[in-house]
DNA sequence: CGCCGAACTTAGGACATCTGAG
DNA sequence: CTCAGATGTCCTAAGTTCGGCG
């Protein structure tokens, strides 16, 4: 953090103190009465603002131009809005317990330092720089909303598929209703496949089914017929062997072997830094004790006199262990597992087989939440079947729950996607098993996305007209949820919900950014109008950086921010449901989310133009495609923690960088030396050897560019995480078509699994697919 | 209309397995 | 062949969105 950072949060902290709002009075006020004050509050402060912004527009409206017949639309919406908001209707409603933020805050920075600090300790590494260029978007907007469907309806004959086809039927389907389809859709690949053409390609058509040859269902039906074997519950514990000791204040104690479980859970994590955390510590102690028989309950008391190193070095050795073991040992143990994933890895549905993601129980462990979780070290408890609910069909053959044992219900909802749900303890949220992303089910949701994404292409230009138009709002509200747009759009951020306090770690997205994680400067670094983010985001993961910004977004901001504690939200009159209403208005789907989609996918096509050298070889176009690929993570601030390893293989990178240097230098001196002897001499053989050397050397710096170029590469993606983009923002359509443009083998893009996934994508993208 | 739960996507880290340079 | 580093898989936490309810 810069200095200035720090200075600047303290001359904020200090103006504000200076002006202290109805606020800072609320911040006495009881808890439990605090809900319902708070509302009123907040209508107040809204009226007040409302007058303010209205009055303190004129002051930012020098550079404002007005449109007249715009005007009127605008004033006529203005009207409506101004009714609802007498309503009281625009009120934002958080139930954020700021005071104890706030508490909390003066607690830990009581005489230093701002956010900064803490959120270094959180997460040390600060965001690099992040590029995005704005598309240069040739396209004419077209003001007609319309999400078609992709494709027709499912027909009604479906309904009483029966299992016992799978699938030689499925197959005449698919047919009948793909050439329809390549009617209706006119798809430049026609795939031509009459009705007698043989067993051959009706075997592949049944390993490689084409779901997104068929039509969908519509009105929310997921599927017609579903049927699986269950979870696979986590094995039973295993008590120690009576050699492996746990000692209380110095003295051997013997656990029964529910307490003693728990204990293996703390033991376990011995090496990790977070066993050392008072509230991990704190959490685990107070499960664990609950788990205690009482006599145990009686004598552990303290957890720091509880000994767990003779547990943690039998679980390390047993890790050991497996690693030593022989080829044939663990040839039968991928044996077995191969056995269960057979086993409990697929269902039927719909008349296909298809892979379950996650049909394993998350077995019982000690929780660890990301970043600073209050409820890290709490006990997950083991999952079973009674806490279970099953989904299927009613005529589906329903999963038997372990001998002995009941499921807690069976249902039979087509209209979700999952097979097994239960309710995990920690924060009481639901769980699921689903299918794997090479499902129907979820490639669909998938390809819609992409789909929706570009429609926001279509519409882009005038949507961020209205945002500009919307920053010189007569409301408060709509000048807050214009410049929080502008953010999301701008800059990728996610949408921001509000979290219940004290249930996970302190983060925020665009709409719950609050006062304390920007910083405006009117000049800085030779930029003007520049915000400075400093924030922790989704996974505690710090979003850092510096963006100029339009006069009147930085105006705004000034003026979202009077008044206002640090701890106050940035835009207190948005929230995302606000947001999102109004996306809906403007386009069918929108959602925020949706920008991070479209400007991932959108930078990764225009920056693969710019980058692509259509001279270069397969390895150069490569690396073109990770820079592209690179600037979409940066833009989505997607890191990762530096491999553990990194420093090191850094290091020897370097190692045989300088070594070839040195080769080269030889090389050199040899070349010189040979040249040299072909003057004097001018004989064949002096000629073939300064061809040779000539030859050496250039391999060698081949090979020296080579070690440069993956150091660079390495270098540059040091802190920064290619995966996530690549599998859940970047269409795949823009990939493929680019594989197949520059006949790049879509293997060096994509992975088995990620092929497996966008099969639709590689399927139907040519190489003149545009995003 | 706001709140909350349900359902589903997105996320990074841990761990396992593969691979290719020495 | 060995081992370090790269790559792939698994795991499950942490988001977003939506719809129903009072």
């Amino acid at each position: 953090m810069s200095v200035d950072h720090l200075t600047q949060l303290n001359t904020d902290s200090r103006l504000n103190d200076s002006h202290k709002s109805s606020k800072s009075e609320e911040k006495h006020k009881p808890k439990e009465h605090k809900h319902k004050e708070h509302k009123s509050k907040d209508r107040d402060k809204d009226r007040e603002k409302s007058k303010h912004s209205s009055s303190s527009s004129k002051n930012h409206s020098n550079s404002e131009h007005k449109d007249s017949s715009e005007k009127k639309h605008k004033d006529k919406e203005r009207e409506k809005d101004k009714v609802k908001h007498r309503d009281g209707s625009s009120d934002k409603h958080k139930h954020k317990d700021k005071e104890k933020r706030k508490e909390e805050k003066d607690k830990i920075h009581s005489s230093s330092s701002g956010s900064g600090d803490r959120i270094k300790k959180e997460n040390g590494f600060t965001s690099p720089p992040r590029i995005k260029q704005e598309p240069d978007d040739d396209y004419i907007p077209s003001i007609k909303v319309e999400n078609k469907p992709m494709k027709r309806p499912r027909e009604d004959d479906d309904v009483d598929f029966k299992p016992k086809k799978i699938k030689s039927e499925d197959v005449k389907k698919a047919k009948k209703r793909k050439s329809e389809m390549d009617i209706k859709n006119k798809k430049s690949k026609v795939k031509v496949e009459s009705s007698g053409q043989g067993k051959k390609k009706k075997k592949e058509e049944e390993d490689k089914w084409k779901w997104w040859e068929e039509e969908r269902y519509t009105d929310g039906v997921k599927w017609k017929f579903l049927e699986h074997k269950g979870p696979v519950f986590a094995p039973p514990y295993e008590p120690l062997p009576d050699n492996v000791h746990f000692y209380y204040d110095g003295k051997h104690m013997k656990l029964n072997p529910q307490s003693e479980e728990v204990a293996t859970f703390f033991g376990k994590m011995l090496d990790h830094e977070y066993t050392t955390k008072d509230i991990f510590r704190k959490n685990f102690f107070k499960d664990w004790r609950k788990e205690m028989k009482p006599e145990e309950k009686a004598i552990i008391t303290d957890l720091n006199k509880c000994n767990f190193e003779e547990i943690n070095q039998y679980f390390k050795a047993q890790s050991e262990a497996r690693k030593q073991m022989s080829k044939e040992e663990k040839q039968k143990l991928k044996e077995e597992n191969e056995k269960l994933l057979q086993e409990y890895g697929f269902c039927i549905m719909d008349n296909h087989k298809e892979r379950i993601a996650n049909f394993r129980i998350e077995p019982p462990g000690l929780f660890r939440g990301r970043g600073n979780h209050p409820k890290m070290g709490m006990l997950k408890r083991r999952i079973r079947p009674q806490d279970i609910i099953i989904n299927c069909s009613k005529d589906s053959k329903i999963p038997s729950p372990p001998a002995g044992q009941k499921w807690k219900e069976v249902r039979h909802d087509n209209k979700v996607t999952w097979l097994v749900s239960w309710t995990e303890n920690i924060q009481g949220s639901i769980k699921y098993i689903m299918l794997n992303p090479s499902s129907r089910i979820k490639g669909e949701k998938d390809w819609q996305k992409y789909e929706t994404a570009r429609t926001l292409k279509k519409l882009v230009d005038k949507i961020r007209a209205q945002y500009r138009e919307d920053w010189k709002s007569k409301e408060m509200k709509v000048r807050q949820r214009a410049v929080a747009l502008y953010f999301i759009d701008k800059l990728a951020l996610r949408a921001g919900n509000e979290k219940e306090e004290g249930e996970t770690a302190d983060t925020v997205g665009c709409c719950s950014l609050r006062v304390e994680h920007i910083n405006l400067h009117v000049e800085l670094d030779g930029q003007e109008y520049v915000v400075e983010f400093d924030f922790l985001g989704k996974d505690s993961i710090r979003y850092y950086n510096k963006v100029p910004v339009e006069k009147r977004v930085f105006k705004n901001l000034q003026l979202f921010m009077e008044n206002k504690q640090p701890e106050d939200d940035l835009f207190d009159r948005l929230n995302t449901s606000i947001l999102n209403k109004h996306l809906q208005e403007l386009m069918d789907g929108l959602t925020a989310k949706v920008f991070r989609t479209y400007n991932a996918s959108i930078t990764l096509q225009q920056q693969l133009k710019e980058l692509t050298n259509p001279d270069e070889n397969v390895a150069a176009k490569i690396l073109s495609y990770n820079r592209a690929n690179r600037a979409v993570a940066i833009l989505c601030n997607h890191q990762r923690a530096p491999p553990k390893t990194f420093e090191k293989s850094m290091q020897n990178l370097q190692t045989k960088i300088d070594a070839k240097k040195e080769q080269i230098g030889l090389a050199r001196r040899e070349l010189k030396g040979a040249k040299a002897d072909y003057k004097v001499r001018k004989d064949e053989k002096c000629r073939k050897s300064v061809e040779s050397k000539k030859k050496a050397l250039q391999r060698l710096e081949d090979q020296l560019m080579k070690l440069e170029v993956q150091a660079t590469d390495r270098e540059e993606n040091k802190q920064i995480a290619l995966g996530t983009s690549k599998l859940n923002y970047l269409d795949p359509r823009i990939s493929i078509a680019w594989c197949k443009k520059w006949g790049i083998p879509i293997e060096k893009i994509y992975n088995k699994t990620q092929r497996e996934k966008f099969a639709w994508a590689i399927d139907m993208a040519d190489e003149d697919f545009e995003f």
